[in-house]
DNA sequence: GCTCGTCCGTACGGTACACCACATAGCCGT
DNA sequence: ACGGCTATGTGGTGTACCGTACGGACGAGC
């Protein structure tokens, strides 16, 4: 069971609102409403209007989109590295996908109604999220091909690593259930490839718990999917 | 052999554009150059920087995803419903994709600084394309999970689909090798796929000549993901 | 006519992954 | 100590798709 976040979590920083300048961030600081996020929490559903945007700080949100059938799949993570509500903040009253709270912790969150002003005013501010809508559909572009073209033991590796660059740990509270459901693929491929990867040295896991002992043994397994999602990053 | 276009069908619209009113475009129109892409024509390549912005009215664009093998896989097609650059009109000095022609017609091209002139003055402009961002971005979750999920034969019908929402007649251009290209697969997949759509009359094809007959079966045998995004379709 | 290039059909073995079923093993509450 | 829940291991079977190879069929050009 991990302990709960310090509220001086809250404290760390978006890094996307970090670019601003201390003078722009006390104009708008006032928006931001700090929030505890809880793991499972539903923040949008596909299709829903949408009232806020998410900035994590120490929690991970995964967005997903689900299928006819069901079933969901992710297509992105988010951490202090971006936000929630890319659709919003285009310009729709809804989002396409659901948002859903993967790892606890805290975040700030605005109203979209807020947000807009603020960005109408503050130039910096609408670029620097336009820069991340940019890096999020490279992000969406190399899972596509991802899916496509490699085996499930590669995806595997990105996706550990995709949390732990946003994890505060090298022990990560996920499931392999877990990773099959972000990855839309069986619990037990994820167990396949978890058990070469323990085997290999890289990753030691217990119930839950996924420790990573060999970071680059999981970039050399990773597909090049993960090094250039990587390169767009911003900031 | 496609016959050439009339010069004519470069004041076709693109629907984008088309939002525009009349004086908006009238103000706007001079920075709008036509242009005639040729099939094969690379528009963009991935990491090289940008000067244009293109607007098909009559052509269509295929969005590119190179890995490191060299293979590429298609994203996302763009006709006179949207724009190729979305990543330099957010902000990028480059682009993540290529961007091909895919069939021949006329378009607008646009510098890159003349269309950040516009839409800093022009909020309608500006609101239009980021619109249309977003219902670029729901196109690739889409492409995504469907790249996951669903089966050749399915996959082969969108594309198709795609195309054919995007082309004047039902008489598509398109060789077995290229969807297969497009779709990141054998060229043998897509023969399976094709003869079994032509057993059951909703296509007859030859050497190079795909003839839809059946619009509503191919919808029919395609997997969810086309209706999901053509109802996020704008304008 | 002949040659050559492009387009399409077919076949074979291999592999990755899906679906299903079941076994084990640690944790928790009583 | 016991039962129940969750996390993980394993195995068997089916199938979709890949890599490769080859052959035929049509069209363009000579």
């Amino acid at each position: 069971m991990a302990t709960l976040p310090r509220y001086a979590d809250v404290t760390a920083r978006n890094r996307l609102l970090a670019t601003l300048t201390v003078a722009e961030w006390s104009q708008v600081e006032r928006s931001f409403e700090p929030i505890l996020m809880m793991p499972g929490e539903v923040l949008y559903e596909a299709g829903m209007p949408v009232d806020h945007l998410y900035f994590p700080t120490t929690s991970i949100i995964s967005i997903e989109c689900m299928m006819a059938d069901g079933r969901t799949d992710a297509l992105a993570l988010v951490g202090s590295d971006g936000f929630a509500g890319v659709d919003v903040f285009l310009g729709s009253g809804s989002v396409h996908c659901r948002a859903v709270v993967l790892s606890e912790g805290w975040g700030y969150r605005i109203k979209r109604a807020l947000l807009n002003q603020i960005c109408a005013r503050e130039g910096s501010m609408r670029n620097v999220l336009l820069r991340y809508t940019q890096s999020y559909i490279t992000k969406l572009a190399q899972t596509t091909v991802c899916n496509r073209h490699h085996s499930i033991d590669q995806q595997v590796c990105r996706w550990l690593l995709m949390f732990l660059e946003r994890y505060s740990s090298n022990e990560l509270p996920l499931t392999q259930k877990h990773i099959a459901g972000l990855m839309g693929v069986r619990r037990e491929s994820v167990t396949m490839a978890a058990g070469k990867l323990q085997r290999a040295g890289c990753i030691r896991y217990h119930r839950g718990q996924i420790a990573v002992i060999d970071r680059m043994g999981l970039e050399a397994r990773a597909c090049e999917c993960h090094a250039n999602a990587k390169l767009e990053a911003i900031v």
